[in-house]
DNA sequence: GCTCACATTTGACCCACGTCAAACCGTAAG
DNA sequence: CTTACGGTTTGACGTGGGTCAAATGTGAGC
């Protein structure tokens, strides 16, 4: 069930796990999640205050729907704990996972700006903890404060810049190119050199990644085990162990 | 060659064939033109003239390249006449065309907010007028104008809504669907109920559209012959009649 | 532990599209 | 008018990756 949580219960600092507890001061906790987004961060705490004002927390169990192609959006959501998938579903049948938003991530700013429905569905890959900020106080923060209009700027920018390599890889590369980048880079930003990673471990269900990639499960666990054949790669479950760098990136075929 | 139109020459509104003309005011070309595009529309006459202070006319011959993948990004361009293409290019020697912009488009803002190099190329398609608005220019103005800012915002929302479709059709729809697609809507945004178009003209080259629309120009070429066979449009050069917008729609295959 | 419901893998097969190459334009320059 | 040269079409053929189905994990609940 998906279930609005009142501003009394809610917890954003610890995942699951929790017996139950004095109740606190909930709006702080909040709070104290929003400002420690970048997008928020560098706010006065009563911009902040404000911006919470507008914010409910949200849990919604896996596999549960947040939200629908075809709804209004009324504010855009992060994710506190757990994980969520965007994607479209064809008629057919057919699903393309379009984006996996994990902590700290926030989805659907887009369409906050864009007078019109969602395109994309959006479902709850595990059991989840969101924010949902409304368009509203959004938009009147955005009025009075020109460096947070800069930060939602970046911040859709990114996304797009994200997209446009998406759109780059699903044209001009195979999809063992797509996994291996996937190994090498995860969802990260290539441009942002973060060191080699030794082991990956699969966020999900492959299937689902496999969507990500553009790709059936069955093909990307074909993809995965010719990589382990050829000595690249070591896969255990839903850990990967990248055996060597330097051959993977240049595996070509 | 490219060529910097200092703001003593530059015609914005007739495209070549223009014999030797006495100069005029050419500042105010600019920010006429300016003036008329949506996201500076509203602006007060000081803004606009703020604005083109910071911009600049660029002339670039059909084939020619703006500019390049890795070249630093020091502002936004927007196309006066003329047509430019945004696209990938693989070291193999392949090519992705991510987006085609025609008069009154702009390209390149994404890039302004995010401190990196572009990704992409942009290469004329037609001898074309550009203009150029630097960031600084923009970025003053998204300080003290929250207007402004918000249909900046707009603006990369519904590229990134744009692109989203475009990867919807790239992972969800056979090349006939987005040839189909194509015919009923064009480039615009199908939200927008433009009424039914009895005749298209292909803008440019076949081989650019095929590449936008994820195929290759031998593919392209036979889905336009098949669906001329089904009786539903005739090709004429690049003039496409639809005889049949209610079977096209529903034409699957 | 066992079971049931799913993920994941494997195998056999297929097809939408790409590739390569030749023919066929259209048009601009000579 | 002729040539030359790009774009476009057509044909023959190859293949990456999808589809379908069956076998095999695997983990949450009992």
């Amino acid at each position: 069930m998906q279930e609005k949580v009142p501003p009394t219960a809610g917890d954003a600092s610890q995942p699951m796990t929790l017996p139950a507890r004095p109740p606190r001061r909930p709006a702080i906790k909040i709070e104290a999640f929003l400002a420690n987004m970048p997008i928020f961060s560098e706010m006065s705490a009563q911009e902040t205050a404000r911006i919470a004002a507008g914010t409910y927390a949200l849990r919604v169990d896996k596999g549960e729907r947040v939200f629908h192609h075809g709804d209004p959006c009324t504010g855009f959501h992060v994710v506190v704990y757990g994980e969520v998938k965007l994607g479209f579903t064809s008629p057919q049948g057919g699903e393309k996972v379009v984006e996996i938003a994990g902590p700290g991530q926030s989805f659907g700013e887009a369409l906050m700006f864009l007078e019109r429905p969602y395109i994309v569905s959006a479902h709850a890959l595990a059991d989840s903890m969101l924010l949902h900020v409304s368009r509203n106080v959004v938009f009147d923060e955005l009025a009075s404060d020109p460096v947070f209009a800069r930060k939602m700027l970046s911040g859709l920018s990114l996304r797009l810049h994200g997209l446009v390599r998406d759109v780059e890889a699903y044209s001009l590369r195979s999809s063992a190119e797509r996994v291996i980048g996937y190994l090498l880079h995860g969802e990260a930003d290539p441009f942002e050199a973060s060191g080699p990673r030794e082991r990956v471990r699969l966020l999900s269900v492959k299937g689902v990644l496999a969507s990500r990639l553009n790709m059936t499960p069955e093909h990307f666990s074909r993809v995965l085990h010719d990589l382990s054949a050829a000595g690249l790669i070591e896969v255990e479950g839903k850990s990967v162990r990248i055996l060597d760098h330097e051959r993977l990136r240049n595996h070509i075929v």
